[in-house]
DNA sequence: CACCGCATGTAACGTGTTACATGATTCA
DNA sequence: TGAATCATGTAACACGTTACATGCGGTG
């Protein structure tokens, strides 16, 4: 729901048209989200009586404006800590790397590892005259750090232990024995 | 996509039925997916011609087994670099916190470190026999304590910059600016 | 018997993505 | 004139979630 609560949020702050919350979004966050994606997004807070749709004005353009059960929820949204994601692909994806017979551990660490060194170093290279962008992109960063460390723990983990400990056996027909 | 994806890797070690596929999954990697998800993940494998369903056995299980393009797909999932997440719930949710006046992000910080806390701590507490597991939770605690570090970095930059550098001008009405 | 785990599904819905259609305005 | 940007939308579809319906088999 980030996109849904950001566009709600943004409109907290005043009656915005749809394009207009789309560069918004890009100023504030330094993110990008699809055009339509915000229509849509407004059509569905509409419904949901979080916005509310206003007539065209002179220049054409079509503002929308929150409700108060929207600042309320805009709010709560900003206050409330972030659900964790229930499913961090990576560490699945090596999980079944290292259970897998024939799977390439090995070769996913070492893509995983370029492309991350090199998404580093792009966000390095940043300029941020911005605070809230800078930090933004700094947490991309520390994330992507902690990530290479784990990378690294991998590879010694695996080398240490790769021979016996991670034979997984192949799913049995029949009854299956729980965990 | 990573359960479609993990579940097809599954397949890839053999043939199995949904209830199964479910059952390796958490063992494997951990985590829990809706079993109901199971389902409509394996009719959606089949419609695309990585998977194929078998007819139910003596003992009523339905077994689906893995294509040619999907041992392919699987593979190539496995060593292919997970894409970044376009979107960091919680530094978008920050961004905004510091752009829009009277939004509480320090009430944000405070509730996301508190919950993170908890977080790390409960995975400290659990005891793995299993490797790959064992991997899967590393990666959570380090991106948690990157988190933890990221938001301690936003408290001291917030209380140094604060007053005048964050102040984020109202959308206007009319021709917007671009940043 | 009642409950739980096994097992297979369906229905309804949510956010989000991509691609497309259309038109006005600005500017080289 | 032609291209880019501004601006509003629609259509089709993807994955994922929750909740529900149904039935079998074992066990306290």
């Amino acid at each position: 729901m980030t996109v849904r609560s950001a566009i709600l949020a943004i409109l907290a702050q005043g009656p915005c048209y749809g394009y207009q919350l789309r560069l918004e979004y890009e100023r504030r966050t330094g993110g990008s989200v699809n055009v339509g994606q915000v229509y849509t997004t407004l059509d569905r807070l509409e419904r949901d009586g979080l916005a509310s749709k206003g007539q065209a004005d002179a220049a054409g353009h079509v503002y929308y404006s929150i409700t108060a059960a929207g600042a309320a929820e805009a709010m709560g949204w900003i206050v409330a800590p972030v659900e964790r994601a229930p499913r961090d692909e990576l560490a699945v994806k090596l999980a079944l790397a290292l259970t897998l017979p024939g799977a390439d551990a090995a070769g996913l660490i070492a893509a995983q590892r370029e492309r991350t060194t090199a998404e580093v170093a792009r966000l390095r290279a940043e300029q941020h005259d911005d605070v809230a962008r800078a930090l933004v992109a700094d947490a991309l960063v520390r994330s992507y750090e902690a990530e290479l460390a784990w990378l690294e723990h991998c590879e010694s983990v695996i080398a240490t232990v790769e021979p016996y400990a991670l034979a997984a056996e192949t799913p049995k027909r029949g009854r299956p024995s729980r965990a």
